[in-house]
RNA sequence: GGUCUCGUAGUAUAACGGUUAGUACAACGGGUUUUCAUCCCGUCAACGCGGGUUCGACUCCCGCCGAGAUCACCA
């Protein structure tokens, strides 16, 4: 049985997007699946769209998405180099293979000539092919062929129109008539390799069995099942992977619909579990009811006949969704210490010289709220500094603006008399403090309890009350309980 | 225009040719001693259209319509 071998080749033209990761996901899976190898591939060969550092994001992505590659860009291996300028001779002498068997020609008509061969055909609404325009080099002798290599002149495929027939792994039995096999492009003139030619290459010399990229790329797959034919190579298993819609229109994703890098949903606080999880499933099931997926148990359940075949819109609300419930996961399967190592760099600004065990503790009383690790900036604030105090905020709110001011300042004060006299100010405590003031009160508790949780926050919420008094402290509290209720005092 | 692909609620999806067409997100309503959130309960909501085949079609076949991809010395 041959081993398996999945490669993610993306171009360094910049950020990797939400669009375009699946097609690094689902051959990790194949390749880890079947105690095989993963290949990341830099496609580097259009001078004119590269970016420089644009490798570098695409491995920060990986690996903050936890696809490890096998063989590769830093960790090398066997059948590199893995950037494509540096595979140059490889895909010339492959080249030169096919002239020599008289299936591929050196082209020196200039490109003036073949923009007209388009026009005339674009005008005459026939379809473009050049085979229809083949020029006279293309009957000349391998011998001949080769004395014109060098001169900076493009090298096209010698096709023999025919029909193909092929099976794609998601899209089923395909198959195509002879008018759409043309003479490609196999070597540009500045002497590197189409993407076309460069990737089949590659593939062979890698030994990749599986290739998975999106499906712009099957209209040419007659054109290099040519190519596999001419070169004598064995066919590969074909995933053709639906697009990834935009949120609106039916136009797949692209960076143009201001899709956003992988990343920078790490930088908002989205967890690469979520993320994982979400793209994963966004086009595959494993046909039961579950929904949430570790990498683990997606290396149980993937299979490539589950892939769907149809596009799927990208829906930021579910990423969201799917991000609240892995926080939640990781909080109750790996506990507290694991969650909050994930939270450096999303507290606010006033938390930057709080103890990690105070953080913890807001931590805890806070995780299920939260949406995104972000969250953590808007939402504690008031746990590392005193809030301002702004007293719309309790005259008016839905249940104390039915309270005279008196009422207010009577509660402060009774609220303030209790709690100064606690000294167990545990969470348990602390609530049945809190309940024995309610029942003093006389208040409903939506009263009471809105009335305290304002007065020290002054936050459109926070955790239960008696967490967060707990979690404040007994200062910050009683401190904060005074200021407000002077404030009521003077209003 | 040629070639190819896709078509179940707003979204993601499930359903040996036989189900009251299931699930999740969203939306809406309700419950848990406050808010926000979690959690729980409930409501709304779908087989693109038309023919066939069949006792029976979301499922198979044909046509149509709609959407998308591709037709580069980009990948």
């Amino acid at each position: 049985m041959k081993k398996t071998v999945t490669r993610f080749a993306p171009s360094p033209t910049g950020y990797i997007h939400i669009g375009n990761v699946r097609s690094a996901i689902y051959p990790y899976l194949i390749a880890r699946q079947n105690d095989g190898t993963f290949i990341l591939r830099i496609e580097d060969t259009d001078q004119a769209r590269y970016v420089e550092g644009a490798t570098e994001l695409i491995e920060d992505t990986l690996k903050w998405l936890g696809l490890e590659w096998d063989e590769g860009p830093e960790v090398g291996g066997e059948n590199g180099p893995y950037f494509q300028t540096e595979r140059k001779s490889h895909y010339i002498e492959w080249a030169a293979r096919l002239i020599k068997a008289g299936r591929a020609y050196v082209d020196d008509t200039p490109s003036e000539k073949i923009d007209e061969y388009r026009k005339a055909d674009n005008g005459a609404k026939i379809p473009y092919l050049y085979r229809n325009h083949r020029p006279a080099n293309a009957n000349k002798t391998p011998e001949e062929n080769f004395a014109l290599m060098g001169e900076g002149h493009p090298i096209r495929f010698k096709t023999i129109p025919k029909d193909y027939e092929w099976h794609d792994e998601v899209m089923g039995d395909m198959k195509t008539g002879p008018e759409v096999c043309d003479d490609i492009i196999l070597i540009k003139k500045d002497g590197l390799p189409t993407y076309n030619f460069a990737h089949i290459v590659d593939d062979a010399e890698m030994g990749v069995t599986h290739i998975a990229r999106g499906v712009e790329y099957l209209s040419s797959m007659p054109n290099y099942l040519a190519l596999y034919e001419a070169l004598g190579l064995d066919r590969p298993y074909f995933l053709s992977l639906p697009h990834i819609l935009a949120p609106q229109g039916n136009k797949k994703l692209g960076k143009r619909d201001g899709a956003k890098s992988v990343t920078e949903y790490r930088d908002d606080g989205v967890l690469p579990e979520a993320m994982l999880n979400y793209l994963a499933c966004l086009g595959w099931n494993d046909g039961t009811e579950q929904e949430i997926y570790s990498k683990t148990d997606l290396l149980k359940a993937f299979s490539i006949d589950r892939i769907q075949n149809s596009g799927a819109r990208f829906d930021e609300v579910k990423i969201f969704w799917y991000n609240g419930q892995w926080i939640r996961k990781i909080f109750t399967e790996q506990g507290i210490d694991e969650l909050y190592s994930r939270t450096e760099g999303f507290w606010p600004e006033a938390a930057a010289n709080e103890p990690d065990d105070y953080k913890k503790k807001v931590l805890s009383i806070i995780y299920d709220r939260l949406k995104t690790l972000s969250d953590l900036r808007t939402m504690t604030e008031y746990f590392f500094v005193d809030p301002k105090i702004d007293l719309s905020q309790i005259t008016e709110n839905k249940f104390l603006k039915k309270l005279s001011e008196s009422e207010l300042i009577d509660l402060m004060t009774m609220t303030i008399e209790r709690l100064n006299d606690v000294d167990d100010w545990s969470e348990e405590n602390l609530q049945n403090e809190l309940n024995e003031l309610l029942a003093k009160s006389g208040k409903k508790p939506a009263e009471f309890f809105s009335l305290v949780r304002i007065a020290v926050s002054f936050a459109p919420f926070s955790p239960a009350l008696h967490q967060t008094l707990s979690v404040l402290g007994k200062d910050k509290v009683l401190y904060r309980l005074n200021l407000v209720r002077t404030a009521l005092n003077n209003a």
